[in-house]
DNA sequence: GTCTATAATGTGATAGAC
DNA sequence: GTCTATCACATTATAGAC
């Protein structure tokens, strides 16, 4: 927040690497994953996709976990870079303006990513046990939520939450991305109670 | 919709029936789906809740996609309900007033299983190809969107929909349900303009 | 880096006894 | 209804050649 000591995730996501093999291997399993979850995807589709053999999947990474781990780490820092920027901003109101904005441009961006990503079983499972990304998770929830907030912010922040991943709806589809993005915004300033933009 | 003929499906949801052993599957299916996803359960994980063999499940489905689609028509039925009572409501406002009502409290009475549901790429693939829910989906649609609608009630009732199934983030799970489903209505009818109950 | 080949295990699904 | 046993295939993962 920019009041207090920004949390510090021991390691920071942008400085972690992945090789141009890797980071092939990332965006194949990303587009999967979005298209048939975690536990749907393969390590067979996944070569199938790059055109190699399971055998070269495995010279990258050693576990179908690794890939998982490695496509949120990829993503994430995004929203590493938008809460780190957030963390500067002059009040908490400005802190979450600027968050805001960034939390739903990435999502509208990346919405067939998002929309699957969020509440797939074997995503959460992983992640849950990564300590980058719960640090990741408080630092974004300590901007949006003060301290002394009682049921109603949380409860207003878990709808947020849930309203901005809903922009990867089959519905939405034919919405281009700034227009999607103002009208997102508009109805989540509306649930923090921010004054609109 | 209370002014037109509502979009009846060829199969009425409540009318299907399922014999006491089929309900045990889908109970033990229901919570496994939640917490592994569909793909990532198992018939092998659905017998070891139960505390029988595979093939005492076969003999109750033929597919596990079998099991898919009972599970969602086991669910469905309480929203089926809820739009065939919006349906012969007096007017288009007390008809969403009613169905978002309904849809809340189901959702939050349901919180893990709805969370798990919504967005499972498996589940989705399967109720696609199922009249059922396509047919619900656009009756319960058709009360909360008008066709004269621009983007951005689509928009609004998209981001409705992922903020109420948001209600079963884990974070909230201290919260009993009549206060959770009160604030969720009352953020909800921000999102679509109407007045607060 | 990529390949073929293979191991060990899990998967959906079936046959037939009780 | 449930069981044991089995099938054909897919899965994660490894070994070793090129």
């Amino acid at each position: 927040m920019a009041s207090t000591a920004p949390m510090r995730s021991t390691t920071r996501l942008a400085e972690i690497r992945h090789t141009p093999g890797q980071v092939r291997v990332i965006k194949a399993a990303l587009e999967l994953f979005a298209e048939y979850g975690v536990a749907g995807t393969s390590l067979q589709m996944i070569a199938d996709r790059m055109g190699v053999t399971k055998a070269a999947v495995y010279h990258k990474f050693q576990t179908k976990a690794e890939i998982v781990i490695a496509t949120a780490d990829h993503e994430l820092v995004v929203l590493e870079e938008a809460v780190e920027q957030a963390e500067t901003a002059p009040d908490r109101v400005e802190a979450r303006r600027v968050l805001l904005g960034r939390l739903i441009d990435y999502s509208v961006r990346n919405r067939a990513q998002v929309r699957a990503w969020q509440g797939d079983p074997a995503m959460i499972r992983v992640l849950a046990e990564h300590e980058p990304f719960s640090s990741l998770t408080a630092r974004i929830y300590a901007q949006l939520v003060t301290e002394d907030d009682d049921g109603d912010r949380r409860v207003s922040t878990a709808m947020l939450a849930g309203a901005i991943t809903a922009v990867g709806q089959p519905g939405l589809a034919d919405i281009d991305d700034d227009s999607l993005s103002r009208q997102v915004y508009r109805y989540a300033s509306r649930l923090l109670d921010l004054p609109a933009a």
